[in-house]
DNA sequence: CGCTAGGTTGAGGTACGTCAAGCTAAGTGG
DNA sequence: CCACTTAGCTTGACGTACCTCAACCTAGCG
């Protein structure tokens, strides 16, 4: 591969979302730099945190894909969540402490850990950048809310259609858009339980998507040929990514 | 009606739902009754919070039923939370600023409104009640990533199934429940929004559900008639709510 | 060359939606 | 006390979005 990356690198995405919320000191920069960071890598499919687990560290995701899942007995899976480089994954197990679902790597990723003491300590001495975790946490529940609007009222091509714009949008704030395409190297099966779709019905979307001219999806990377379209379809509004700078 | 109940009186709700989480000292709790909340009513149907608004105080409901809401361009309307006494039905609005969704009232509700200036005064100066706050956050997305599963592989039966154990489960700790009952007084048409189905499908849902006589639903009032069979048919694990007091 | 994971296609089934009508109970005005 | 209205509940008939099963195709890989 390439030469190791230094841990000051490795946290710019998660710098930028933050940065793209609120304005940053630099004496909170240096708090979040200076932390003890643990990295570790985990292949395609591998489980990050497992369901019920109590982890005493949270995830900050600097590489890869991952998602959420839960799964129900007769073995049909849901992901409520998917995670990009620069998302502090599980921060919220901070607060929660026994996990309801799992923490899945869906590409191959690579993920830095910080204890929960830390992350305490710097909620108790740095109130602020303590919001601003937790600001993280309002919008990944805010991000879930607009998935449930999916599911529950979006028909199938809208709900893609939705999930491209989102992944987009949160892509660019964070260095993982190149022009109009970003990476996507997951399998359609993985794909039918972001969205709660069968594999068949999944496919027969993706080539709908495909015909209308509004995307590609191919060798594992995204290209959004009409942006305007896409988000007319899924009546994409970004307003709950809260991308604007505001004292938290 | 019946004489006006003190503020204080009226926390009782929310303090229980945080002292079912984690250990409130006799300062915290004087802390948040000390602290200056507004009152005010609204009847069924009416707008509690306006989408797109950008609210300077949070809304703490201390009686009926409300929910969180969006709706498609075709009118569909979706909820993504229903909220019953003792909730803090926006205190991400303190760290999002603008709202994307509306706060709605599901029957008369009464509310108790704080200025946000005062709640992040209580995260600088009280950080384990700020934790604590911000816990609920992540219970309502906790309650959130539930009903994507919910929404995205159960059935309709299994899934209203759900919402009842659920239901049920939060308002034992508020005191919301008599027995194996509690009050629900909200339209079909209404419930059709939370399920995310149609009306009709919602309907014969609901006579499915008494008919295998899991529970009765007349007059405003839900009472189940078999707790352990209902929890097995919606594949109920509470873990999700986060019953347990722990340090936060 | 054969194996495998993933993508694609067709045929038929089911859970759910839509439309439209009739029902019930509560409230309103005469 | 009785029309009349209205909101909500119920039912039937029919339509459709999505699911299931099963086959085949394709590309990568040892």
């Amino acid at each position: 591969m390439c030469a190791e990356p230094t841990p000051r690198a490795e946290l710019e995405p998660f710098l930028a979302t933050l940065a793209a919320r609120d304005y940053l000191s630099d004496e909170e920069i240096a708090t979040l730099q200076a932390a003890s960071w643990h990295f570790r890598v985990f292949p395609a499919g591998a489980e990050i945190i497992a369901d019920h687990s109590k982890p005493h560290q949270s995830c900050l995701l600097v590489g890869g894909l991952a998602a959420r899942g839960m799964t129900l007995r007769n073995g049909e899976r849901q992901l409520s969540a998917v995670h990009i480089l620069g998302d502090f994954v599980d921060l919220h197990g901070l607060l929660l402490r026994v996990m309801d679902h799992a923490v899945l790597a869906l590409t191959p990723c690579r993920a830095a850990f910080i204890d929960h003491a830390v992350l305490r300590e710097i909620t108790n001495t740095h109130p602020h950048l303590g919001r601003l975790l937790f600001t993280l946490v309002a919008i990944d529940a805010s991000i879930q809310r607009n998935w449930i609007l999916s599911l529950g009222r979006r028909k199938a091509e809208a709900r893609l259609a939705h999930l491209f714009c989102e992944l987009f949008a949160r892509l660019e704030i964070v260095g993982g858009v190149s022009g109009d395409s970003f990476a996507f190297p997951i399998s359609q099966n993985t794909l039918a339980d972001i969205l709660g779709l069968s594999i068949v019905h999944t496919n027969r979307t993706i080539q709908h998507l495909r015909a209308s001219g509004l995307l590609t999806w191919r060798s594992g990377t995204v290209t959004i040929l009409d942006h305007e379209g896409l988000a007319e379809l899924a009546e994409f509004d970004s307003t709950y990514l809260n991308l604007f700078r505001e004292e938290r």
